[in-house]
DNA sequence: TTAAATATTTAGTCTTGCCTAAAAATTAAG
DNA sequence: CTTAATTTTTAGGCAAGACTAAATATTTAA
């Protein structure tokens, strides 16, 4: 049976899959699910028996097929909902998190789909994070970069923010960045990897941490609005 | 602690007390929330010691003023929910009750309180129930009627359902009724309560069995658009 | 007013999901 | 390669909520 414990772990191992390591630890997921190491044992024993994943006892899981789809569900779920409460709710993107936890939880898939194209069939979350079609497959999305990876004096634009909890999305909020900020690396100091980054508008260069660089991804940034001039034959 | 299970009892007992007794039996409660009287009864002692409801054992029980204001809380949810499934996502209203009895329970105050704005503070959900507000008290809605007892010879507008269950709501689309039909009640068979109607534009009287008639919610129909004509002024 | 029918509670279990403490396996160090 | 540290599992319990069967209280009817 689907509760929604068992939807929350499969989403946890979803993520942590997805953040690099294959097989996935106990340990990591308690820490995940905010529950124990035991309980978490325990919980896995159970999904393996049930097919939603592969469980080698002391080395970790990998999710099947069916679990894995079953994550990518909910997952879509918790970024559609996140959509419409900041987009139509008014919620800024640091509020929406455990209000969509819950609501992910929601079992219709007519519900979904149909918010789904009430939303406009969006491809990025609030936070830019890419949302699952109904096919349980993510959408391609535009190739982007860790700030930190970034090549120098080039102008980026920020497109999304990597693990943003809540206390992380307020801290950009402190340091004037959101999502379509645009920037240029002037520098990485080779101290820490700090960065030197520079904001058109903006008279001071900001000094990036580390913590910062690696969480925020970004893209080339297109030639900003103003400054494209239409071709003739676009004028009426 | 405030789980879904508790909720639904809740819910159900101020449904019961609404519908007419004071004392809600332990049975009635049972079917309501489709379980046994024994896990009702259990459960019931449970609510009373915790201060939602007044048991008094083989006696039934009484919402508490707390009590109460959860549930009222909570179907203020569930019609808000519902509003939202029919105006925004284009469901019919035969198709949005198990949907909501499950977002009605997503916690947060703020974002039932966003809902409640974004739908612009609607009084009625799509069956014409009243939904509460968040004060937890009802709004104060026009006076309504069951057809049944409503006077003959007299047009009427349906204005809400009694107990709409999906499979009479889908009855209601056979027989051609929703919300907005008008009708004139021409006579009430004294056999079985059964009700000779006419809505306007059908060349046919309609007889509609008491199970309908006693599930219909009516108001005197105010005049309809189409005879109104305009006043000079208000033309260009 | 007593007996039968009905409603309610109690007793005894089960499942899910969580916990702590202890045992066992794996990994890291010396 | 053996010991120490870490990770994972097992053992034993608990609380919530549900069920069936049996006991008890209340209503209804004879
Ligand atoms: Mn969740
Ligand atoms: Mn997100
Ligand atoms: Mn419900
Ligand atoms: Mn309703």
């Amino acid at each position: 049976m689907l509760t929604v414990s068992v939807e929350n772990y499969l989403k946890a191992i979803l993520h942590l899959q997805v953040e690099g390591d294959d097989r996935v630890s106990t340990t990591a997921i308690a820490q995940k699910v905010a529950s124990t190491p035991a309980s978490t044992s325990a919980m896995l024993a159970k999904l393996g028996e049930r097919g939603w994943l592969e469980h080698q006892p002391y080395h970790g899981v990998r999710l099947t097929q069916k679990g894995h789809r079953v994550a990518m569900d909910i997952l879509r779920k918790h970024r559609l909902w996140e959509c419409f409460l900041v987009d139509y709710l008014g919620f800024e993107w640091d509020q929406v998190h455990d209000i969509a936890e819950e609501l992910e939880h929601v079992g219709s898939v007519e519900l979904i789909n149909r918010l789904d194209a009430f939303l406009g069939f969006p491809k990025l979350d609030p936070h830019g994070d890419v949302i699952p079609g109904p096919n349980g497959r993510f959408r391609t999305v535009a190739a982007r970069t860790l700030l930190t990876e970034a090549p120098r004096n080039l102008e980026l634009v920020v497109v999304g923010v990597v693990d943003g909890g809540d206390a992380f999305l307020r801290h950009l909020g402190v340091l004037g960045i959101q999502l379509g900020t645009r920037m240029t690396v002037l520098e990485r100091l080779s101290f820490d990897g700090s960065l030197h980054i520079k904001c058109p508008g903006d008279e001071e260069v900001q000094l990036l941490a580390p913590s910062v660089g690696q969480r925020l991804w970004v893209d080339q940034s297109s030639p900003s609005p103003e400054i494209v001039f239409p071709e003739e034959e676009d004028l009426q």
